[in-house]
DNA sequence: GATGAATGAGTATTCATTCAT
DNA sequence: TATGAATGAATACTCATTCAT
């Protein structure tokens, strides 16, 4: 591998920023394999080895790429944590729920991406990065699940593990139902306003809320 | 498609079923666009043209070796309808996790095309194909649900919609657990043995009795 | 080389007829190389084997056809000198103009063929059949002019060889223009009715007599 | 074509002619449709990708390669309305039949892709090709005809529209029997050297004057 | 550091021909 | 005699990658 990162990073911010987008939503829309190197440096009108002299090969340029936008994924749930309190276990993931979507709706190409990996096994550095993101998801439900049950909030016959998986399923179906159709079922989600995202991730915290909650 | 599949079904049906399944196998593993045809014939040791005299092209491949899963697909699910009566729902929904599973390990080469299919937009008829599998999904959950809740086993102040949407997202997180790792969080599920598969869909369906089921 | 052309000639003469016209409008549309014993097998409704059977080859399907088609173009040539007097040469070359035209327009397959052979140096047979066809013209029109001009109707300072490739490039692009655009020019006659073919066959001997007649 | 010739445009001259005379050649030994890429790169001896970054694809070669002699047709014309006067017109025609054959000897490969291209339908860009090649001729011959008439030097009892008709069937025939055999009939000229070309566009030439040329 | 021409193995698909049934 | 399944070399075209300028 010839690739130089340095170089990449020494070009100037609006460069860097175009080329990272467009490769991105290459990705995005046509999966690892059916991305074409040829369309992204056609695109960006830059020459093809400039790429190749950035990063290397076109494994090389996926992994900066998907790399780079690993990290904004962790901001927002970040965010939501130090936002909230304790004390209210479903506004945690109501919010939570709308955050992914906004997350989603800035950043569609990248949730894109994570899509495709999921199912796609032959996407390079696939392993690393699913269990990463798989990881954060439950190091994130996991403490506000435990801290729900010690307050009293959730019902203390359930087992905590499976409420995260409860959860997760829920949440994951819940983002994936925004961006691709035939996953919503009876509630359709799909290309909906965020009034109606607002609507339906209430009508979702309340169930959970019914289903979960101390009823005392 | 120029040509009409009599040739093939004129075939032996062992050979037929050779073709199929390394075909399926091929598809599984790489995705349409992917695949090669050139691998499928050789793995298979036939001459090229026969695979495009059998199908007309490898969309017509594709097609008929989806189209013709698919109906298998439908049968578990009929079976369980058909042996389960209405009077227990949530034996019915273990049931249903423990069919599809089942389903899952006599055909995983299918589901893992499904699974693909999902998040690749460019998949040959993937419209119709996924349609009519999630058509499918809803059409069997919602006469559950709503049976059980007439005959007062499910609590009467949920949402029927919500209740299929939550069952869903359950279900096939379930199933793709059993297919993909990183999904099942701490629930581990992911190639592990009848036994735990068995314990673990009964913990599920505990844990959504106890959720959705009527206290009474 | 395993054909049998008694195979094909002990066939139906209705069935014959059928194989020998699609495959002649094959030729036709496509020229040699680009026509498809597919496309016409899958036409006739027959096996490939038998068309094999019956010509051995696509070469041997060929030149059959062609061979047949090529006795019919004698005809209406004969016709012509044995239903005209050697009085009126200029008579003779109108009713060979629309005679030409008439074939053409009863055979515009064959002819079609004929017009793609012209300059196709890869045509089977080529050889042979262009020079029949181009000695046939000759021989036609040559004792036609020479009778001309010892009867004087023709002028006689003219070099008879020349009268004949004269004559010869007229009438063939009269016939040409018949079967393809562009080789009008300022006279429109692709495509006209049978009238305008009529007025255009008459304009042309009128003005050939001018040139060509003797005054006196 | 995706791919604008820029590429092509950039390479030494040197190479650039040997591109277009190798494909030059292929298409006119071969036609369009049996012409093939792989034989063409092959003589070369350069990548197959790299004709396909020049040209974008088959037909897109095709394109630029005839485009470009098509331009070079329209010189010999123009030279010969520019190098004679108005006065002769027998003298002009002769010229431009020796003119002609000049050119086809000078640029054989491309006369041959002509005149296979005016039987053949599908050829790519024939209709546009083709339509400006006889625009040309029209365009060339009709003023001269009308010119002459006014001169006194054709008589004036002839149509010009049937002048012109005559004069290009006549010139394309005796281009054409430079070209292929067979089409020369009485008078050979087939692979003859320049002095038979010289006395036979002569021997027309006069042939023409003394059948349309006013006799005064 | 940037360019873009060159590469060649890869892709899906077509086709005339053969031959066992 | 008729069938039609099997063949494999041929086709146009794509693509990530290299490297001399």
């Amino acid at each position: 591998m010839t690739q130089n990162p340095k170089t990449f990073e020494n070009l100037p911010d609006e460069k860097r920023e175009r080329v990272l987008n467009e490769a991105t939503s290459e990705f995005a829309e046509h999966g690892y394999h059916q991305a074409s190197i040829n369309r992204i440096v056609k695109r960006l009108g830059i020459a093809k080895g400039s790429l190749f002299k950035y990063f290397g090969n076109k494994q090389g340029l996926f992994e900066y790429l998907f790399g780079h936008a690993i990290n904004q994924f962790k901001q927002p749930l970040k965010h939501i944590r130090e936002t909230t309190s304790d004390k209210d276990f479903f506004e945690r993931i109501e919010k939570s729920l709308l955050a992914g979507v906004d997350f989603i709706q800035a950043h569609p190409h990248i949730y894109r991406i994570y899509l495709k990996m999921l199912f796609q096994e032959n996407f390079p550095m696939r392993d690393k990065f699913l269990s990463e993101v798989r990881r954060g998801s439950t190091k994130y439900l996991r403490p506000l699940v435990t801290a729900a049950m010690k307050s009293g909030e959730l019902r203390n016959d359930l087992d905590p593990d499976m409420v995260v998986f409860h959860l997760d399923s829920i949440m994951d179906r819940f983002f994936q139902a925004h961006t691709v159709p035939y996953l919503d079922g009876p509630i359709t989600l799909y290309d909906t306003d965020k009034q109606t995202t607002e609507n339906k991730a209430r009508a979702i915290t309340d169930f959970l809320r019914r289903g979960l909650g101390n009823p005392s």
